[in-house]
DNA sequence: GACGATATCTACATAGATGTAAGTTACACC
DNA sequence: GGTGTAACTTACATCTATGTAGATATCGTC
């Protein structure tokens, strides 16, 4: 096949246009995707450009700075863990909703989406405001369990908050050092959701 | 006060001539404070050299690089959380430990010691070869409570790695995301270990 | 007090990340 | 099909972190 093949009578346009909001989408899926499997220094001008075929000035142009592009990222980082807390909410209010389906829900969030590692890269470098969006999800979160498991009694809302605070931290640290912990202890992939599965009840009944 | 003060017979040496074991040591606290206050991308050569008062040339010459400075902070911090849990161990081992003093010990080496934030940057940059030495503490810290709490049976092993498995967890969130995260939940400051101590007996007893 | 080992510094070189300015091209719209 | 907007690129400038080479100063030791 020769470089000149007459038979390849429309050449491919040497630029790709893309609207702003497809260079938008794609840039934070490639940052994401940097940001899981190298860590937050992978997320470069240059890393993401070669990695979805831009220069870095271009990246600039959309996202206005290096800045500009990491706080995007986290804005839609953060938005992806309140809408799978959103959901989770939402399954626990329609169907048969046991503890370990909550449980699972929650530790998804955190680890399918890279939630976990973005927001131990949001805590180590001080950005805690991006993480606001969180805030009105895990409201909801607390709501919806009152609503469903919690019993009668004075202290329900403090218990819920607590079985909140509970999932979180776990999900997030097993999310982040899971792995490794369970590695040293010889412990199967699942036994966090197990242990926090099994302690949940305490809470809510 | 003119510059040449008659008054001041001895001028402080322009160079102040170090061991290579304390200025290792200084660098490494100038790095871990650094790291807790600022984060990973803090601990730089020129950092860690302003902070104690030499040049950046002078760190490469005693850690051979910005990458073996980096290792040896890691290692340094690593010991000290094997020694911090290897302490809880032996207070486990000695005298009246509740359930709350073992919570206190780990939570306070992950938190104090700055080993949470360690972990969160060692899982992030995907240098878990440096988690090593915690392996040892880990499984004296499960032996320890063996003898101390478990009850007899067919499962204490199990019980008791999950109960391991279960605070490291909580004390690893709890000092990289629980301070926003009771923020969001209005909660006080122990919370945390509040739950993880009335959890515990759950497993041991 | 002289000397030697080496801790320390200065000066320079390099590489990568970020940012700017100006030119170029794709594509919608008339 | 012409035209204008703006997406996109190239080229250049800057800044920071890292690393190297050689000069210099400090301190223990004789």
């Amino acid at each position: 096949m020769s470089i000149q093949d007459p038979a390849r009578i429309e050449q491919p346009p040497k630029r790709r246009r893309r609207s702003p909001e497809e260079l938008r989408r794609e840039a934070l899926v490639s940052a994401r995707r940097l940001l899981i499997e190298s860590g937050p220094n992978a997320i470069t001008l240059k890393g993401v450009g070669d990695d979805i075929g831009v220069t870095h000035a271009n990246l600039i142009h959309h996202f206005g700075s290096a800045a500009g592009l990491q706080s995007a990222l986290m804005e839609s980082m953060v938005r992806d863990l309140a809408d799978a807390l959103d959901a989770a909410v939402a399954q626990l209010r329609s169907d048969t909703g046991a503890p370990r389906a909550l449980v699972d829900a929650v530790f998804d969030a955190f680890d399918q989406g890279g939630a976990g590692r973005l927001a131990a890269w949001i805590a180590l470098s001080g950005d805690l405001q991006h993480l606001e969006p969180v805030r009105a999800a895990v409201h909801d979160l607390v709501d919806a369990i009152v609503e469903k498991f919690a019993a009668e009694g004075e202290q329900t809302h403090g218990r819920v908050t607590s079985a909140v605070l509970f999932i979180a931290l776990c999900a997030f640290g097993d999310a982040v050092i899971g792995p490794p912990l369970r590695d040293m202890l010889d412990r199967e992939p699942d036994s966090g959701r197990k242990i926090v599965a099994r302690l949940l009840p305490s809470f809510l009944f």
